[in-house]
DNA sequence: TGAACGTCGCTTTGAGGTCC
DNA sequence: GGACCTCAAAGCGACGTTCA
């Protein structure tokens, strides 16, 4: 599903009436014929798609998460997936006020990287991460990841995002990421290790154990490399779950 | 043109579910 | 175990479409 497939920014189209485009064979912008709604819904689809164009060939991805409900913002995934940034902290427990951010991984077109706290982990570090992400993609970041980093670093993370718990959960998975990786079929190299583990693995590097750290390193960077994993296979199931009952294909 | 119907958007409310 | 964002559902009004 790419975001040229997609109609339903546009205000006075919902799922019914998307559908019904895509059953006439208006199942891309190019094929859109203004004769298959009203008149006024019409030159709506019209005025969008020429705004969207233009948008799209400017990678603008800040228009689109705007305008797509919030719900459907995984199909902004295909377009601007070189340019996604996949990203999982580790902190010191829950609290942003009363804990600490000790590692931070990223993901993006093919490369991680870490950030360790006492190390490399700053403010300027992370923005630049961001820097070049049009798209960032966590797992219950909206309500976790995002503010912890913002409170923490007093940073603003004001880039496009899919927390890909919601779209899991349309999908009936739930559980918590470890469990919904496992019902997918995303295998870990070290399974055993939870949250709780990697505070107890960090106070273990605090005291000088080195090897906790990359234990907790490698658990972090693994978080955060299946979420693109996750996500293929989430925008993959909504995909055909869009789809079903139709004949024509979304190229 | 107007009535009837269908669809969508907006608002409110409540609950679920996840992170470490 | 605390925090709380997001979503889904429901209800209502507005708008759009269809048809006679």
């Amino acid at each position: 599903m790419r975001i040229e497939n997609s109609f339903i920014p546009v205000r006075g189209v919902g799922e019914r009436t998307e559908r019904n485009l895509w059953r006439a064979g208006a199942t891309h912008w190019d094929e859109f014929d203004a004769s298959l709604v009203g008149a006024k819904t019409g030159d709506r689809i019209e005025t969008f798609i020429a705004d969207a164009a233009a948008h799209l060939d400017d990678g603008n991805s800040r228009f689109f998460d705007d305008c797509f409900p919030s719900g459907e913002r995984w199909r902004l995934y295909e377009n601007f997936r070189d340019e996604t940034c996949f990203f999982d902290i580790e902190t010191t427990g829950l609290s942003p006020e009363r804990d600490s951010v000790t590692t931070v991984s990223f993901y993006q077109d093919g490369e991680t990287t870490t950030l360790v706290s006492g190390e490399d982990l700053t403010a300027d570090a992370l923005r630049e991460q961001f820097t070049d992400a049009k798209l960032i993609a966590t797992f219950n970041g909206a309500r976790f990841d995002v503010p912890f980093l913002e409170t923490s670093f007093d940073v603003s993370i004001d880039v496009p995002h899919v927390d890909l718990m919601y779209p899991c959960r349309t999908l009936d998975l739930t559980g918590g990421l470890k469990q919904i990786e496992k019902d997918v079929g995303i295998d870990r190299d070290r399974p055993d290790i939870s949250g709780r583990d990697a505070v107890r693995l960090w106070r273990e590097y605090e005291r000088g154990d080195q090897s906790s750290l990359d234990t907790l390193v490698s658990y972090n960077r693994e978080d955060a490399v299946n979420l693109e994993r996750l996500m293929e296979t989430v925008t993959g199931r909504l995909h055909d779950r869009a789809c079903e009952g139709l004949d024509a294909e979304l190229v």
